[in-house]
DNA sequence: CTTCAAGTTGAAGCAAGGTTGAAGTCAATC
DNA sequence: GATTGACTTCAACCTTGCTTCAACTTGAAG
């Protein structure tokens, strides 16, 4: 098949290509209504070209962190095949800032708080805050002073609901 | 039940209290072998005091962003049943340090480069670091500097391999 | 027309880190 | 001795973000 003509509608390997997306991951983003395409008479997918900066977008989330259901959120957000404006941009590469900024501290307080144990061997429940972030111990004697940590760092992992 | 007497070992649900993982978490433990566990006549789990202390380091390896495989094999570099020695801990939290380092770098890296975005609209695929770390692209012009995105900070969600 | 890479589908699988539920047991109290 | 609450096991399920598979069809080149 390969980039013939100066067609304006893209093959799904070509955007595979352009984009660095596997063309599973393609599929699946249809599938959820992420990234829309049109089909041949045959079924075949055929993108606009706009994906490609859908897709752009969509790395750019994922990057910071969001959820494939937070980026279907904030592409909603995005008057629905206006280009967008830099306003637009602007307002929510802002928010991302605000998260990654959080994100940065949370992660910093961790490491600080590691450093204030070096060699000190306190990983105790008690008293420690790198283990016992947001203190969850309740009685047990009076909490030392705990290191909040948070929930963006701590979602790591899936969190099970 | 309850805390009732100064017994030396403690049943599930204090544990549960005292170290704030689930006790379906501190089964799981034991069940993948990170969290041994004595039985009573009848079968009921009964943990000895230091299991706390397993729990609080097991916490603090979750929030530097360890899988428990890493986990258990930090654990298993302490050298089994005596207690760690302050040496012992110093290199594993100057290697935790290290890991947090990298990932505040990272996440350093990406908030930067959205700055330089910030209302410029640019979320293309060939020239924004912020969707093209690691330039995915290949061939289509030359690709500007990219941000490179170390796997760690990318390893928030799940990822599924 | 033939050929064959490129495309399609839906279901199932994977990875991690648990949670939930059912069905039954233990232990301490009324 | 009966009730109650804490505990047990085991298998099945959850979530996210895809990938893989098998079996088939399209479509463009020769």
């Amino acid at each position: 098949m390969g980039p013939v003509d100066a067609h304006q509608l893209l093959t799904i390997s070509e955007v595979v290509r352009r984009s660095g997306f596997a063309a599973s991951a393609l599929r699946y983003y249809e599938s959820v209504g992420l990234v829309p395409a049109t089909r041949t008479g045959g079924g075949q997918r055929r993108y606009e070209r706009a994906v490609l900066r859908r897709l752009a977008f969509i790395r750019a989330a994922r990057n910071v962190g969001l959820t494939l259901d937070e980026i279907r959120a904030e592409l909603s957000e995005l008057p629905r095949e206006r280009t967008p404006t830099k306003a637009d941009w602007s307002r929510i590469s802002r928010r991302w800032r605000g998260r990654l900024t959080e994100q940065i501290a949370a992660l910093t307080a961790l490491r600080d708080g590691l450093d204030s144990c070096i060699g000190c061997g306190c990983l105790s429940l008690r008293q420690c805050g790198v283990s016992n972030p947001r203190d969850a111990v309740a009685a047990e004697g009076g909490g030392a002073g705990a290191l909040h940590l948070p929930a963006l760092v701590r979602r790591q992992p899936p969190l099970g609901r």
